[in-house]
DNA sequence: CTAGAAACTTGACTGAGTCAACTAATTCGT
DNA sequence: ACGAATTAGTTGACTCAGTCAAGTTTCTAG
């Protein structure tokens, strides 16, 4: 069967197939590890909530982890039997009971846990530190987009500039204006090269660049270059679609003009175009007067230039 | 129980396992919507492996999806039976027969593949585009990471520059040379010019890039540009080390030399530095030779650089 | 040409998980 | 406040997915 993905869409249920496929082999394989020991593949996963989690029912449990009833009562009873487990009467219903692992239980489920680790422990340590944390990152994006974790306390993080970042910059702003507004390859050249002549000419003292991570996964970036003792510039300004609402445009631009000030710039000056209003929006709450318009056509469009100012 | 997780080490497996344990409830809810067919999971696992690949094996299933030889055998007698499964013996080797679906067989798939497409479409049609395409990318990201991209019939394919390209190829070359020989930002720097560069300047005439995709991905990229009437450069090139010894690289220089002949160039050049000893036997496979060496230091490193030549 | 391995097949089994029927406690609707 | 419906858990009876070991036939390496 040729699959020849006709759009997008389809292209995307086809990925998550795939994906789905796959993880159901790879947990296959981790799970076959685990077949010296004397439970099976669902007690362990009952030991495992059972350590994590305290004061769970029978109904938690089998509810979390799509377990018949039946079957699991007379697993947990086995378990009581053995003496990994107890039960004590909830006290505000007299027909459930709170389960908790005796010291046997944990002791009993200390090498699996202890083997699960250490398995993980070296599929990671077989990865670079870098594809580590892309991988982990990636995971946790999965999860999260599937609604299986909470946000994370700190919803992003800002970083320097580290190897690998301008291209990733250029690369989800080429992609991004193309399919958003229809423009062209120049534009990404023109990133590309505003990035290319940043790193080139860097100069620590007065100019600085800020990427926004969240998951592990770049999620936006500004540039702050200088133009003269009195003029610095702030270019680039970049938030992923999918990571728009929690204030990183605003965040990043606030470290801009925070290091601005610190520096000793008297004007912070940017470049933009008037369809980019999201963008405006940051720049007007940031305090930033729109100073000179003027019209171009640039990246296959006709487009209105926009220079922006703040003093400092 | 509350983990603390001591080291950076520690919270990514945490987090490894944290993804594992909610996957494996994914999966278990993605399976239930199953169980109003005919088949068994396994059966469904051993269907789609027979509509997606062609003459399979018996034994190539078992081992694919970790099966009992022997569950197997009865299960394939008992697809047999039912008409939706023909055996034809392997010219060779007697032993083994090539499985292949009947019509009858594809026609009980279909509707199983619908559901499960369909269940999968409604779950992406719950997020936003942008979230949609993070989730995608997240997800090709672990199984690329974890080693699962799948071989397709065809391992890669050639195609020309798109928007996101170049950054793409900046971003991967820029980290790739960063972790292998500790480059530092400025070689990224120097791709992100050449590659902005070769799109302003671009000239559909006497220039071309081409970039190789496998499963979607990029995984390979080169640039020809004209230096003179006489003269073509080849530049970037590159090749992902997951997809390395597949002949990218051969095929990705082939086609740079087939262009240059055909515009009439009399000399293709290039440079490169001696520490690339897999790019440096392509080169001398294709015929280039080396014409001069110097040492320099660039990238934060003492490095020989190296020009090659061909004569068309 | 032979020993050993690979590709199945078959018989005998186990035990994970299902289903339905039951008791007891709790909650809901009016 | 009271009966009906719901929820928590238990138990018996069952099924069928998957395992294990012992076989046959074919292939391969020495």
């Amino acid at each position: 069967m040729d699959h020849v993905p006709a759009s997008p869409q389809e292209e995307q249920v086809a990925a998550f197939r795939a994906f789905s496929r796959f993880y159901t082999r790879r947990i296959g394989l981790l799970e076959e590890h685990l077949y010296d020991s004397p439970f099976s593949l669902t007690e362990v996963r009952v030991i495992y909530e059972l350590a994590q989690r305290a004061g769970l029912t029978a109904s938690d449990l089998g509810r979390d982890l799509g377990l018949d009833a039946g079957y699991l009562s007379r697993l947990l009873k086995r378990f009581e039997a053995k003496g990994l487990l107890t039960r004590t009467p909830s006290k505000t219903d007299a027909r459930q009971s709170v389960l908790s692992l005796t010291e046997a239980g944990r002791a009993a489920f200390a090498p699996l846990d202890r083997a699960s680790h250490d398995q993980i422990a070296a599929m990671l340590g077989r990865l670079s530190a870098a594809d580590r944390e892309d991988l982990v990152g990636a995971m946790r994006r999965v999860q999260r987009l599937l609604g299986g974790a909470p946000d994370a306390d700190e919803p992003f993080r800002l970083r320097g500039l580290r190897p690998g970042d301008i291209g990733w910059v250029v690369h989800r702003q080429g992609l991004l204006y193309a399919t958003e507004y229809g423009w062209d390859q120049t534009f990404e050249a023109l990133v590309a090269e505003i990035a290319a002549a940043f790193v080139k000419r860097f100069d620590p003292a007065w100019e600085n660049a800020w990427i926004a991570e969240r998951d592990g996964g770049i999620v936006g970036s500004v540039f702050l270059v200088r133009q003269s003792d009195e003029v610095a510039k702030l270019r680039l300004l970049y938030v992923e679609a999918s990571a728009r609402g929690l204030g990183i445009g605003r965040r990043l631009v606030e470290e801009c003009i925070r290091f601005a000030r610190e520096r000793g710039y008297r004007t912070l000056t940017l470049w933009t175009n008037d369809i980019l209003v999201s963008a405006r929006r940051i720049y007007e709450a940031a305090g930033f007067r729109l100073v000179e318009e003027e019209r171009h056509h640039s990246f296959g469009k006709d487009l209105v230039g926009q220079n922006w100012n703040l003093d400092l």
